[in-house]
DNA sequence: AGGGTCGGTTTGGAAAACCAACTTAGGAGG
DNA sequence: CCTCCTAAGTTGGTTTTCCAAACCGACCCT
């Protein structure tokens, strides 16, 4: 039988090598070069080499030249790369409540002066999407 | 420099090698029993094998026998693995939006009998969570 | 000239993934 | 009884990928 073709698998072929999505934790904090990222992330730098040429030949990522003289490079978020802040975010939240023993690393504070708690919910009636309230719609759209 | 700790990368120890996804989104479809989860992702069996023992002791799955002659098993979520269906989603939702080309293979209904577009937004305000309205806060908390 | 920074590429060995075939443990059919 | 079948892995051998360390080129500073 043919594996299942899938939204979610198409988007871990872009995203779901080991690195590619430490890479861009970093990119969202701020650490846009490349020794910055290989530093904040452990990651080879061959390996992540081969990440960020990757993510900016799927549109994730955007290599901008900041330097002539000597050549020295960033990479900046698209709009793709941007939407996946979703993702980064809520494995956080998952990682926090599962699997990070004693203190959080990491929490955010919202605008409105909470801190954070992250809820995935449908954009029409703001109630919670759980996997209970959800069911397959009879046809797919373009 | 030590990489940087980081409650992301905690979950990704744990659910970010190949496959563990793939293998959890069949669970989330019912598809709790080793050969169709080998046949709907199209991991080799070995792999999955391997991938699925990691996340029984991760705690995200449970092996549960479900009959004695001959022995049988599935794979059910513990707590831990329903609170990945966010992850699934979101990651569901962004290749849905800027990988997969043609018609989505999966749209999802929601209770509330709208189309779901899933957002992620702050519990205790209801507003949308973007990167521009977090802020690392002063202290984490145990 | 010598050392340091940045952004990689190269190299060689270790680890992991892939694939097909095999195993184990029990039926089902003839 | 003999053969085939299913489920849930294992095993063995090959191919890929990963990783750490070294290297490179272009530039800057002293």
């Amino acid at each position: 039988m043919a594996p299942r073709t899938c939204s979610m698998a198409n988007a871990l072929e872009v995203v779901g090598e080991r690195w590619s999505l430490l890479a861009l934790r970093e990119v969202f904090f701020g650490n846009t070069r490349f020794d910055q990222i290989v530093a904040n992330t452990g990651a080879s730098r061959d390996v992540l080499a081969a990440r960020l040429k990757k993510l900016v030949a799927a549109g994730v990522l955007e290599k901008h030249q900041y330097s002539d003289h000597p050549p020295r490079h960033e990479y900046h978020l698209t709009d793709a790369g941007r939407a996946l802040h979703n993702v980064v975010l809520m494995l956080k939240e998952w990682g926090d409540a599962y699997v990070t023993q004693g203190p959080l690393p990491l929490v955010y504070e919202h605008s409105c002066g909470h801190v954070l708690e992250a809820r995935v919910v449908c954009a029409a009636c703001g109630e919670e999407a759980t996997p209970e309230s959800l069911s397959p719609a009879a046809t797919a759209v373009s």
